[in-house]
RNA sequence: UGGGGCGUCGCCAAGCGGUAAGGCAGCGGCUUUUGAUGCCGCCAUGCGCAGGUUCGAAUCCUGCCGCCCCAA
């Protein structure tokens, strides 16, 4: 599955003009790379300072609490800013720090919270390369006068008849399309993924090779604002008078099976932390309301779903005519759907799942794919229950 | 205060003389740039308490304690 340690590199790291899909020369051009202070985005700079172009590197400061600095794995404050620096300057490419704290707590964090007050199950990656990163550092890019906006996200960009398109990474199990299909073509214009057709191995192997500190750095995992995965923690400071305890009934029988302490410790899908025993199967969240502070469980059976409802739908490229898919997580194989409505220009639209799909949880996002290529997608509003 | 039933891990529950199933919950790990799911591992030297019978008892006997039901 994961591609050999020892590969050769597929695509050759030098060929700059390929891996930034710019006309030659790259000389007199100009790169803005995306640095969070992750081997994959040191990676992109060192391949933009290789293609010879001018290469500035930006780092967007988004949160700074005590608890980041410190922690492995994460993005964006305290040591990986200094790791962006550092990154920048063995490079000797320019690099500006952006802080940018203020606004991630509005669009991002506060919005994560207020999501999981509502019942909701949020995906603040998503929404974060939606403002931060591709409507924000966008921006900065364009007014530094940049040919091009590069990061470090393992996807790939690829020219179609009818322009740039969005398309699966090569190494499947990197894959991060997920959280970029609400990438407008406009941005999609100015991006550049250079890491999308190479394996996660290859990447480490070039950071090696330029002598990065990052090199050995462990992947980023869990979301980037929350120090030690205790996301409700995050919400409870964030919104304090938030979390009412409630009671946990059954969806079928309506019993009170138990006592929670507020609807954000959870979301559909779930079976860990209801704390409820003496039950002949496991209990799954089936719903939440929360105006009612109730958590609804039931047997797994219940988590079926064959539609959903999706909102604030967006679209990269013209719908394909052929067999679609799609995935309501991360990681999942995409699954065969069909739409009803017209998808993109944030109108509603329907999916309608060929086999019952488990787990869809309101507030994630789902995500249309044409065989490898990302063709939009929208957040999950309602579910219908296949029964 | 007559009769009947029951007390086994936090919960549900097997076992009915041969050396404590299982499920749920919980805990730990793997996986993972969202939340989940999933998978793997752990989880009662002891069966209400105290005696007794027996080579051997959660299982038999006695007493006590605590619940539940029936009772003019």
């Amino acid at each position: 599955m994961s591609p050999p340690t020892e590969s050769k590199l597929s695509v050759p790291f030098t060929d700059g003009a390929a891996l930034f899909q710019l006309p030659e020369p790259l000389v007199g051009k100009r790169i803005v790379v995306a640095m969070s202070g992750g081997v994959d985005s040191s990676v992109v700079a060192a391949l933009a300072a290789r293609s010879g172009a001018e290469v500035i590197g930006i780092t967007l400061q988004l949160y700074d609490h005590g608890a980041a600095s410190g922690r492995k794995g994460a993005c964006c404050a305290g040591d990986d800013i200094r790791d962006a620096r550092a990154v920048a300057d063995r490079l000797g490419i320019a690099h500006y720090v952006f802080d940018h704290a203020s606004a991630f707590r509005e669009d991002v964090i506060e919005r994560f919270a207020d999501e999981y007050l509502a019942g909701r199950t949020p995906i603040p990656c998503i929404r974060c390369n939606m403002g931060p990163k591709f409507t924000d550092l966008f921006a900065m890019a364009r007014e530094l006068g940049a040919d091009c906006l590069a990061t470090g996200h393992y996807v790939r960009r690829e020219m179609g008849a009818a322009g740039p398109e969005l398309h699966r990474a090569f190494d499947p199990a990197r894959d991060q399309s997920y959280f970029l299909y609400a990438t407008t073509q406009a941005q999609l214009e100015f991006l550049r993924f250079p890491l999308g057709g190479m394996p996660k191995a290859e990447v480490r192997q070039i950071a090696e090779a330029e002598g990065l500190r990052v090199a050995a750095k462990p992947d980023s995992q869990d979301i980037c604002f929350v120090p030690d995965g205790d996301y409700a923690k995050v919400v409870r400071s964030v919104r304090p008078e938030g979390a009412a305890p409630g009671q946990i009934v059954h969806t079928i029988s309506g019993e009170i099976l138990g006592t929670h302490q507020g609807v954000i410790g959870f979301t559909v899908g779930q079976r860990r932390g209801l704390e409820i025993g003496g039950q002949p199967e496991p209990l799954y969240v089936t719903g939440i309301d929360a105006p009612a502070c109730k958590v609804l469980v039931g047997p797994r059976r219940m988590l079926a779903v064959s539609a959903a409802q999706l909102i604030e739908t967006s679209r990269i490229g013209p719908l394909p005519d052929m067999p679609l898919t799609a995935k309501v997580r991360s990681l999942a194989k995409p699954v065969p759907v069909t739409l009803e409505g017209s998808l993109g220009d944030s109108s509603a639209v329907t999916i309608r799942f060929a086999a019952p799909e488990y787990g869809v949880a309101p507030g994630q996002a789902a995500v249309i794919y044409a065989g490898d290529r990302i063709v939009g997608g929208g957040w999950i509003e309602t579910t219908v229950a296949a029964i």
